[in-house]
DNA sequence: CGCTGTCCTTGACCTGCGTCAAGTCGCGGC
DNA sequence: GCCGCGACTTGACGCAGGTCAAGGACAGCG
């Protein structure tokens, strides 16, 4: 579709900003263009609508994905229909590189939570290219850690915070400052934000109800903040000695 | 301590039964006695007594274990101390490779169920080792992709399932047979294996009690089981697709 | 303009689980 | 033997959060 500058090869369809954005990815920083190209010589890029699944559970695992633009829900479903969402994938991060490594298959599903543009990239000739590439597999491990991390950090949440206490926390992790006022755009439906947090939409809407004694108000997805540092006291509530790095 | 029959190099305190449960590790199976030498040429072995403390969290990570004999906890804890127990590993496994291969700090801390015995392995050198490996690194990755499964079931279980089908499915995990009678030992106190499955020391309690009126019966620390399907069947309860593998 | 649908909030109710407080049982020490 | 202690169970009670149902706000669309 589009002609890069140097005449070359990125995958079909991609965007100027996407190339920006994939040179940015962990998996990938350090990479040169060249380098960077040849490794994706066999993505190509997938438009998909919002709530169209990518993948079930259980798949066996053949590609793994970089959202370009929108956002990806990782989950699992019960018989009843019941959901946990075991991760959303923001723009610009990849996913599902651990089963593909694996050789094995998707531990989730994925389904979009907003129309998506997703990198595709299969696994064989991305694995075959990468195994012998010691810096890239040092990447897609410390990807891994940090997949680790943040599953343990969902696990603590989940057994020991109440869900006031996790609405507060996942509000803290929207805004960057570490005190003062701010406001905060909610990126994604009420809906969706409280089975990430592990609670009904109900539970999620009371949350809200009660940190407006805190000063802590929404109005639709935006939220004004008049003390972030109250915020991160209501998160951390029961203690979790998390640092920025953990 | 101990001389090995070919005259070497196996860490200072190991047993026969600790080499034998090496050679076996998913991590070192594959290896040649010879290669596992050189590989833990810098390991030792320490004996810790029930409750100690192996590390903090946010301790920097400078070496990684495996539990060559009794259980250790993989845990967080607040201030008010309520702990989450994040996993408990076995005899025969091992934990923080992840950390240690990141070279940052431990995420959770870690104490002893029983008393113990580690091999205990400086990460400095072990990585210098196997970083040009390109076996130990796939097994690196396969170690942690383990570990992220888990995690991931575990916030699955504690999102979706109750506390009833949450004994009932580490039940069925420790019986090897899919149905008829079995008879099970549990392998750590009562409320360990509370905490691990993210409930109350009463609530597991009441759980056996409950479990009861389906053939499982509780003495002590033996489990009698008059059909394992049952079991699974209430493991399953919230229809989790799960299968051997995943 | 009203119709309909989606998203969100609120209320009323119920229940699962945590909490607190007694027990009971078994075990080691003396 | 008796005592004390730790591990476990049981009961009573309260509350957080799930469930069900009824709206309100807002958008798209006739």
């Amino acid at each position: 579709m589009r002609e890069t500058t140097d005449g070359s090869r990125w995958p079909h369809g991609t965007t100027e900003k996407d190339e920006l954005l994939l040179l940015e990815l962990p998996l990938f920083s350090g990479l040169t263009t060249a380098e960077l190209q040849s490794l994706l010589a066999d993505a190509r890029v997938a438009v998909a609508p919002a709530a169209s699944l990518l993948f079930l559970q259980g798949d066996p695992a053949r590609h793994f994905y970089v959202v370009l633009e929108g956002w990806v829900k990782l989950f699992r479903t019960t018989a009843e229909g019941d959901e946990a969402i075991i991760a959303i994938v923001p723009q610009g991060q990849s996913f599902a590189e651990a089963a593909v490594f694996e050789e094995s298959s998707y531990p989730v599903s994925a389904a979009m939570v907003d129309d998506s543009r997703l990198l595709c990239i299969p696994a064989e000739p991305f694995l075959d290219k990468v195994i012998n590439d010691r810096r890239m597999v040092m990447k897609m491990m410390a990807s891994m850690s940090r997949r680790l991390r943040q599953l343990v950090n969902q696990v603590e949440d989940l057994t020991l915070k109440s869900s006031v206490e996790r609405v507060a926390g996942y509000l803290a992790e929207l805004c960057a400052e570490d005190d003062g006022a701010a406001i905060v755009r909610l990126p994604l439906d009420k809906a969706v934000i409280a089975k990430h947090l592990g609670m009904q939409p109900e539970t999620l809407s009371r949350s809200f109800a009660r940190l407006r004694g805190e000063g802590i108000i929404a109005e639709g997805n935006t939220v004004r903040i008049s003390d972030v540092a109250v915020l991160r006291r209501l998160g951390r509530q029961n203690g979790d000695r998390r640092s920025g790095a953990a």
